[in-house]
DNA sequence: GTAAAATTACCGTTATAGCAGTAAAATATG
DNA sequence: CATATTTTACTGCTATAACGGTAATTTTAC
């Protein structure tokens, strides 16, 4: 996954959601130049904003591996 | 997905690897404070360092939504 | 236990991302 | 077509991330 592909996705996403770069940005509470920003895949983007922006327009992360699944969640409260 | 779960993956999979945070931060070209930074669960680090870490320790970021697969993808060359 | 290695933390400096404003270009709408 | 909207591009300014050095703490190995 590059920081090209991910611009093409979240700008899919934003048409799809019918916002304006102006309306994402404001939603996500970041500048609207990032957000022109992350769509025309600027790889110096802070993962702050993505995660914002994929927040408003609901995506979600997935991190693959070969070993992933060997992680033990261990967050139950007491 | 959040920056301190992402932490945590990383540092796993640099664990698993037999890497010490400077080794890993030589390899992806980064500085090893972003390394350490990273496995806290800093938000403000670039995607940039992020995908370096991720090509080194094997890890695909997969991102999904329920429109996602609407994408076409138009990238064959001619 | 001690020593070595690794991690965590802090620092000052430098590089640069975020930001809002604006203007130009592109796109959409009547 | 004309014109409104949106997107792209550029520009200083400010905030701060990246960096390497170093020191303190923690972990590992003997």
């Amino acid at each position: 996954m590059t920081s090209k592909e991910i611009g093409k996705i979240v700008k899919f996403h934003r048409k799809q959601s019918g916002l304006t770069q102006k309306q994402l940005a404001d939603l996500a509470g970041i500048g609207k130049s990032v957000v022109f920003d992350i769509e025309k895949g600027k790889e110096t983007v802070q993962l702050n904003s993505l995660l914002k922006v994929f927040s408003v327009l609901n995506i979600r992360i997935d991190l693959k591996s070969p070993i992933i699944h060997l992680i033990e969640k261990d967050n139950e409260e007491s």
